[in-house]
This record gives C-alpha cells, structure tokens and sequence, in this order.
DNA sequence: AACGGGCGTTCGTCAAATCGAACGAGATGA
DNA sequence: TCATCTCGTTCGATTTGACGAACGCCCGTT
C-alpha cells in the first residue's frame, strides 16, 4: 500500500474483485458463502458489484468464511515472477560513496516475510510442493549458481540475481555450482 | 493474521488501540485527527473506546489521516539487535540433499519488508540517520567483510553471517573488502 | 412441458454507524 | 479570579448498511 497522497478512497471495486475472486477459488457459490458466513446474500451481492461500504464485521466474517487473511480482501494484487540481473533494478546510489542498495521488492501490508539463508550443492534438485496459497518466495543468489523458479519456466541465476515467484504452485532450485548460497525471503501473506 | 479458525470475531479492542498508539505517535489531537480525516469527533472517540464497527470507508480515512497502512490498524503490534554467524542458526535441512535452509528472522504480522541487494567498498562508511520509527534491519552479507550495525556497538560480519538491528536509531555499514555485497531486508512495521 | 432446486439480484424495513452540537474538565493567560 | 481556548465525551437526529423475502433466471429431472 503506497504511502502516497493520492489513495483519497477506499478500494471498493478491488474489493469486490478480490471477494468474487476468492469464492471462486473456494468453489463455491454465493448462496453457500452466505450460509457459511452468515451473511446476509443481498449483502454479499451488493459487495460484489462494488455497491457498498462494509463494516469490520462484515468483511471478517467475509476472511473467516473464507479461509483468507483479512488483508487479502483489500489489498493490491500479486505479481508473478520478477527476474532482476545482478546489476539491474533502481538502484539507490549513496550519496557516500562505494555503496548502492537495489529495491528488488517493496512488501504489501499485511504480508509476513520470513528470511532464510540457503546452502545447496549440486545434484538433486529440492522441488517445493506448493505452499500456503497466495506465498511468494523471493530468491537472492549470494555465490554459486542455480537453476530455480517455477518447474515449467526455472531460470539460471548467478551471483546478485534475484528472482521471485509465486510460492503457491510447484517450483524447483538447483544448484549448479558447489557451495551455492543465497537468501530467501518467503512471503505468505 | 494467522489463519486460526479460532478467530470468532473482530478485533475491536486492538484496533481501538491501534488508532489511539498511531495518534499518539502522529503526535495529534482526537479534534485534529478528526479535521485531518473529515470524521466526526464522536465517531473517533467511539472507536478508540472500542465501541463500534466502523466501516471500511472510515477505517481507509483513517490510515490515510495517520498516514499508516490499513493493515496496522487492524493487525497485532511487535519485536532488537541479532546475529546469527554463518553456520549458525536453526538449520532446516532438506529431506533431499545438500541443501540447507536456515531462518534467520520470522515476521510479525503487519510488518512491511522490503528487500534490498547492496554492493560497497572499502573506505567511508554509510551512516544511516534514523528511519521511521519501529523500522528493524536485517542483513546477509554475501561475499566481503563488513562492519555494521548500530553506530556504538558494530559488527564485523563475514560472508553468510546475518545481523538484525533496530533502523529507528543511528546505524552504520562499513565496507572492510572490495566488492563486499549482501541483502538487507527493511522491515518497517 | 411442467416441475423443483439452486443461482444471483432487487426492494422495503430496521438496526446501527455516523454526524453535529452541547457539555464538563483542564490548561493558559490577562 | 475570570475569561478563553482546546481537549475528549455524551446525546439526539439522520444517514446508511445489513437483513429477509420475493423475484426472475437457468438447469436438471419427471
């Protein structure tokens, strides 16, 4: 969420995306979340078609009934992966000399993001069964090199390379060097 | 916001805590946050007595008012320095081999993280003025030496070794070899 | 065709969230 | 001491969000 002065309202629209959004991942119909929610379906009607300015209450009835954070309701949408060379990105020169820090990616609220060291040799490659829906791994290789990403499209990364993608779905890394290391910031919002 | 079914109702009583610790910080009156956010008088005093439901459109004028993220007001509040050495660490080793997976840093709820990739050189050392409030930094150095963390008691750090430091007091990065690069996470709650 | 069931939408009613104004308490200064 | 300002709370009026019932729609079944 941007701190900028320019979020006047609140996101209804986005809202009612994400409410459809994830009653259709549950598989379910509006009808049912009623029930389950306790609700009332013209409430929920009028919040899906972006009509509507729903209390507290409603809208975590709404997380409950869903099986999703709160937060998930209102905020942005996620992206998918996110390739970023070593050498590529904003990078933030400081005005002292000698030193640059590179955004490689701004956290959402809500989110939880867990920081891990990695250490791999090459071989087997550890192939993650999906995790909690709506995780997003961040991969920062440190030295070494690796093949990583979602199984279908992985990547090759060298040192300084950053990868992100969606945790969510079956992904891989590899390492191809020995003593191939880097930092992972697991993301499940 | 953890995912407990446990979590029958709304968090009213946070939340009223939440507006009244975000004012306090802003340094404003309950009539001036009032101006500020176009809300009435009574409505906040409601709140921060954590009677009410307010609705989502006065909960967004709200973290506008305060210029905080929505998720503060309604997530759980938080956690100082911390170095875990290379080597170190909770080590979660992968039923498949040669790989090593070590959580340096689990997030509380709420908390932005964003991710950096920095790059230095010997010679003058960045001093960071103070950031926002409640700001936490995590590094991982990756290849290079470096002497970090706050300006009174720094750190000499080697390739893999981690450090987490309060951001909101004065704090320094040292480059002790060339091209000494890492990742720091911001986390600004 | 006619029926039954589930779907999502619409409308009138009611409860409740928000508002504006008035109030008492405390601080400040003439 | 009294006047004046600001703070936060409380109270009645009004707006509005949530509810429940009825509706039209579509799809299976008999």
């Amino acid at each position: 969420m941007e701190r900028t002065v320019a979020d006047g309202k609140p996101p209804f629209e986005r809202i009612a995306a994400a409410i459809r959004r994830e009653r259709d991942r549950a598989g379910i119909s509006l009808t049912e979340l009623a029930k389950r929610s306790g609700l009332a379906k013209s409430t929920l009607s009028q919040l899906e078609s972006g009509t509507g300015n729903p209390s507290l209450e409603t809208l975590w009835a709404l997380g409950v009934a869903l099986g999703v954070p709160f937060s998930r309701l209102v905020d942005p949408p996620r992206p998918a992966v996110q390739l970023i060379r070593a050498g590529e990105g904003p990078a933030a020169h400081s005005g002292q000399a000698h030193y640059t820090a590179t955004l490689l990616a701004a956290s959402p609220p809500g989110a939880r993001r867990d920081l891990y060291r990695i250490e791999a040799q090459p071989g087997e490659s550890r192939r993650s069964e999906p995790h909690m829906p709506g995780t997003v791994e961040h991969l920062l290789i440190s030295t070494g090199r690796a093949l990583a990403g979602p199984v279908d499209e992985p990547v090759e990364l060298a040192p300084g390379d950053y990868l992100s993608y969606p945790g969510d779905a079956p992904h891989v890394f590899t390492a191809l060097d020995p003593d191939t290391t880097g930092a992972i910031v697991m993301e499940h919002v």
